[in-house]
This record gives C-alpha cells, structure tokens and sequence, in this order.
DNA sequence: CTGAAAGCGCTTACAG
DNA sequence: CTGAAAGCGCTTACAG
C-alpha cells in the first residue's frame, strides 16, 4: 500500500559507499573522514531515510520498547489518571527513543501467560504494572524470570522491586485526624474489597489513626463496598440504618465518595454539615460535585516519567530495590468536611431517618 | 539481565532438527509429518519457546504493529475516553496478535516530523489518529505517504479516508430542539476554539437548529471559550451579563457545562428551573454534578474496537473510504433542562443580575 | 517429508 | 578511513 522506505543498501548504493559506512557514518562513528560523513548526513536527509526499527533492533539486541499491562476496566468507572501516565511515561521513554507497547490480557487468568509470552516474544525489554494485588503473582513471575519491571503501587512485601506508590494509610492518617480535630468521633470508613494493596493500606490508615486517637474501633463503621459510586452509595445507606450512624465517612476513592453524598442527599442530609465526607485521589471533577467534595489529592503529574525513568535505569543495570518512591496525598478541603454539629442536630438525624 | 529466551536454533539443535523444519512445523506448514509436527510442539512448549518478534517481523515485512497517536492533554481536562479507546483497540488488534504502539509528539509542531519518523522507521503498519483540526495537515501527510490510517473523527471534507465518529451536528439539533419543545426561544452555545473540526460541527448544529427553529440567530449566543470548566463558567458569566440573558445554555462539553452550572450557582439562578444546561459527552460523572447534567450521550463503547477493525482491514487492502462510520448522541435527561420559565421568573432572573 | 540456503535490514568486529 | 563479512533470529522458496 504504502511507498518502499529507502533502505540503508539503497542508501548507500546511491553514495556509491557500502551499508557498513554508511551505518558507521550515521551511527557517529569516529573513524568516518568528515566528508563522507556531511556526504552521508545530508543524502539521508534528503532521501528522507529512517533505518528499520526492527532490522536495528533485532541487531542491537534490544527491543527498546516498554510494555505497559493495562488494568482491565471494571465497567463502573474509567481510569481517571491514565491517560497522564502514559504521556508521562512516553516523556521519559522518548528521551532515550524507546516505544511504548500498550498490552491488556484477555482475562485476568491469562494475565501471567500473557506476560510470559511478552517477555519471551522479545518485544519488550521492561515492563510496567500497575494496580497490584496484595500478593501479585505478576510480581513473582517477572522476578523469577529475572525480568525488568516497575510497579504503580506496592505490595504487602515490596522491598526488593521497583515501585511507584502514593502512601495511601498515610492519606487516611491525614483524613481521620482531620475529622477529629473537627470533633468527630463517630468516622466510618467506605472501602473496596481487599485483594487489591491500595485498599488494605487505605483500611489500614483509617484503623492506625482511629486508635492512634483513642476512638473505639467499631466494626460496624469499615463498610466493604464495590469499587464504584453506585458501591459507596450502597455502603453509606447502610451506615445511615445504623441506629448511631456515623457523623464522618473517609471514602477510598473520590468515585465511591461521590456515591456517598448521593445518599446523604437522598436522606436530606446537608454533607459537610450533617455528615462530613472526605474522598480520595482529588479529581478535578470533585469541584463540581454537589457539594464540592474534600478529598486527600494524589500528586499524580509526575508518576509516569518517575516510572519510565525508573525502568530505564533498571534495563541499564540499577538494582530495582534503589528505586522506590513514595509520595504523599495532601488534603484538598473543599465544601463536605464540617466540624461535628451539637448533639441535638445529631439527635435530628436519627430521627429522620426513623421517619423514613 | 534477564535469562536469554529460547531461539529456534537452540530448539532445533534439542530436537534434531534444523530452524527451517522446526518453523515450518511450528507454522503448521502442510509439509510436515504429524509425528514431527507433535514433536516440535511439545518441545516448544516445554522449553517455553516463544518466536523472536523482532526477527519474524523483519523477516516477514510486516512490523505488526499499529501505533496510537496520543493527543495532547490540556492541562485542564483529562482525556475521559482514552482508556476505553485503547482497550477497544488492543481487542481489535489482538484477534490478530498486532501491537498496539502509544505515541506522542514532543510539541505540536514536531507533530508531522514524529509521524513521518513513525512511518519511515517501520515500527508501525497503520495509524490512529483523533480529534482532527478542520483540515488536517497528519491527514494530508499520511495521504501523501500512502500510509494506512483511521481517524477518530473527521475533517471537513472527510469524503477519501476511514474514520469513526459521533455526530455532533446531529446531536445539537436535538438538544436545541429539545429546549424549543421545552419553550425555551433564547438559547445560547458555548463552544471551544473552531480549528478543531468537532468544535465546528457542534457549533453548526446549534446554528442549524436555531435557525430551522425560526428563531433569531443572535451572535450575542454564541459563546467561544476555552475548552475547559472555567472557560464555560466565564462564558455563562458573559451571557448572563446581558440585558437579556438566554434561558438555556447548550455547551459543547460535559466539562464546559459543569463550568455553566457553577456559573448558574454562583448567581443563585437554579439549573434546570431558570436556565437549562445541556452537555455533551455523557460521563458518568454528571450524574454527580450540581444538579446531575442533562446532555447527548456519545456512544463511546465501541470506538477503539471499530477503529482497530477498519485499520485492519484497510492495511489488509480495503479502500479506506469504504469504512466511514458515524453514531449517533442520545439525550441523557438528568436535571438541568426543564421548562421555559414564566415571563415573571425571567424578570427575576434579569433583576437579580442587576443587583449583584 | 526434511535440509540447505538465501534473505529481511540493520550493526559491528576485523582487515587492509 | 573504507570494504567485506558475519551475525541478530526468524521465514520461505527451492532441492532432493
């Protein structure tokens, strides 16, 4: 379909030189007299020559390319945060010309046959990963098979990989003392099931800083709940049944958050005044929730370049372990964290509810 | 770092046979005994042997490979799509065991040189690109190269290429129809920067509506803002400040709306009840806004699998102008279109402006 | 049915 | 300084 690009042999039989120095001469070779090397130089130019990747590559020895194993989308929300991932990690690729190779399994199954087929394949010489599991057999794939890789997230155990983490059980420290310092101490934590690390460290938070503060630890008030508005929506109303319902909810996500407010509001509870909510990831859509949602943001501009960085230093020779990052979420107050109403306004609450 | 993979030779030399027998065998070639045919198969299995990409893609004159065109985020909004797109891509290209390859240029100026180095280079077989500017020099350029390609939306004359797209003329012939049905007569349009087709389109749709409507097309209506939240709040600020504000407002993005709503907010005016706002894009995020978003819905499910299949197709030999699809928007009522107002309301609307 | 050989388009020691 | 040659790991006519 397309015209023949101009090949090296082509090239050079049109300098009237051999491929060899021709390669040599583009390649920035020394012994290459200045002449032939401008000669060279500018007939490329002109012919609009690009030596073939896979011809390179194959001889090289390296793919110079990166998979990224993209999380399968759970049907409820998309990846917000994807998108800047890849820009970022396609920066830190394109610095040194490396592709980026974007792969997803058909089925979480065949997730490990199909990384195993990719790192046999040759097409790829590093791997990013993301969202990992607790104990994530990825990880201990890709370590068995001696392969180079980073990880978006951490596991239970992560001392000896590459990761890039926001600390999530600092974030919910941060969220409940917050709450406390606003004289709540009935909080409920809204989470998502627990094989995924991210949701146990976000638990764990809660569950340090509910302690760390004297409060007793209910087990009513940790709602396991799908990853999802409609989920954190579900989990809140069954908070709101309880007969001392919670006067704050941390959520895991914004999403769920969002779910959140949607039951307050459908009970006529005023969040941020009645209840008080806090999310997480700092979304910029939570600027136009109703009302603005407080969040603990995550700094996310700088997690792909980080990462590419990071996997190239590896596929150089770095020992993965020197590379692990760990930032830190901040509280972004916006319009549904309020300090705890008198006891008479919680009373009204309860009442209502019996109403319904 | 990695332990070497398993090659053909050294499966050969394990079976005793040479590279040619061994690929034929493993390529299920008719000239093989079965006997030889099982052999090779378990061995290859057993040793994990998984064909070198780079080598058989050279070999064979194909890369394999597709790329993806990233576009460039705009500090304000993140791409919602984009994840869902470059799984419905990795669908449509894994039937066939193709790669799909994420890129993106350095700045919008080196856009054409990326592309060509793209092409030249061989890492890829075809192209998807999104978002086209009115007339779009990349079409032009892979045109001109003869390259495979598809385009995520269309130009204005789009009659000699493959693209998919969602009507947005179409779509804002109904949301204007809609707020004419409601009673509405003042309508205005908030729009982005025109050099993007879609922009265009969404905006001649209005016009198209408007004047099939009877009804004045007054420039006054028209709103051109950064294509952003804050550009459709400072837009809808514009508006209002008239001495006859529109009573509905249909914005060219889910993102600009919820900039129109704060607006509304901001200014005590109720959405839905004195002005109406209409999006576009359906994210599912607007069920959360303040109140939940009424606009045309994209269906969005689909794209990247759609677009995968023409590409495919296309670099298999189809003409590119036979795969030309374009879906239609639905109206998702949520809760800000609503009635047109008694002359009363509007009055109000017109006081309380004077008043701030 | 299998082997021997050429070729894909590069890179890179090795001669001279 | 440049050429001639081997090699990267595959595929695929061509013999036999």
């Amino acid at each position: 379909m397309s015209s023949k690009p101009v090949s090296l042999k082509v090239l050079a039989a049109h300098l009237g030189l051999t491929v060899g120095t021709v390669s040599r001469a583009l390649n920035g070779y020394a012994d290459i007299s200045p002449a032939t090397r401008k000669r060279v130089q500018t007939a490329a130019k002109e012919l609009g020559y690009r030596p073939n990747q896979n011809a390179r590559r194959l001889s090289i020895g390296s793919p110079e390319t990166v998979g990224y194993l993209m999380p399968r989308l759970n049907h409820s929300g998309s990846q917000p945060f994807i998108a800047q991932l890849l820009q970022g990690l396609g920066e830190a690729l394109g610095k040194r010309h490396w592709d980026l190779l974007v792969t997803h399994a058909d089925s979480s199954q065949d997730e490990l046959a199909h990384i195993e087929r990719l790192v046999r394949s040759g097409r790829v010489g590093g791997l990013v990963i993301s969202r990992p599991l607790k104990n994530d057999p990825r990880i201990r794939l890709l370590q068995d098979l001696k392969f180079p890789f980073v990880v978006h997230g951490r596991t239970a155990s992560c001392d000896n990989y590459a990761w890039y983490d926001v600390d999530g059980e600092d974030a919910f420290v941060t969220a409940v003392n917050h709450l406390v310092a606003l004289g709540h101490s009935r909080i409920a934590f809204v989470g998502a099931p627990l094989q995924h690390q991210f949701a146990q460290d976000r638990l764990n938070g809660y569950q340090t800083a509910i302690k760390a503060n004297g409060l007793p630890l209910d087990p009513d008030l940790i709602q396991i709940a799908e990853f999802s508005d409609d989920g954190g929506e579900m989990a809140t109303n069954l908070l709101l049944d309880f007969a001392q319902p919670p006067t704050a909810v941390v959520c895991i996500s914004d999403t769920v958050a969002l779910g959140a407010l949607a039951a307050l509001r459908a009970r006529g509870l005023r969040p941020g005044i009645d209840v008080s909510v806090i999310g997480y990831d700092g979304l910029k859509f939570g600027n136009h929730s109703n009302p603005p949602l407080t969040t603990m943001a995550q700094p996310q501009a700088h997690a792909g370049r980080r990462l590419g960085d990071m996997l190239l230093a590896i596929i150089d020779g770095d020992d993965p372990a020197m590379h692990q990052e760990l930032q830190r979420a901040q509280l972004l107050r916006r319009k549904t964290d309020g300090p705890l109403h008198c006891a008479k306004a919680q009373q009204d609450i309860s009442k209502r509810e019996e109403i319904q």
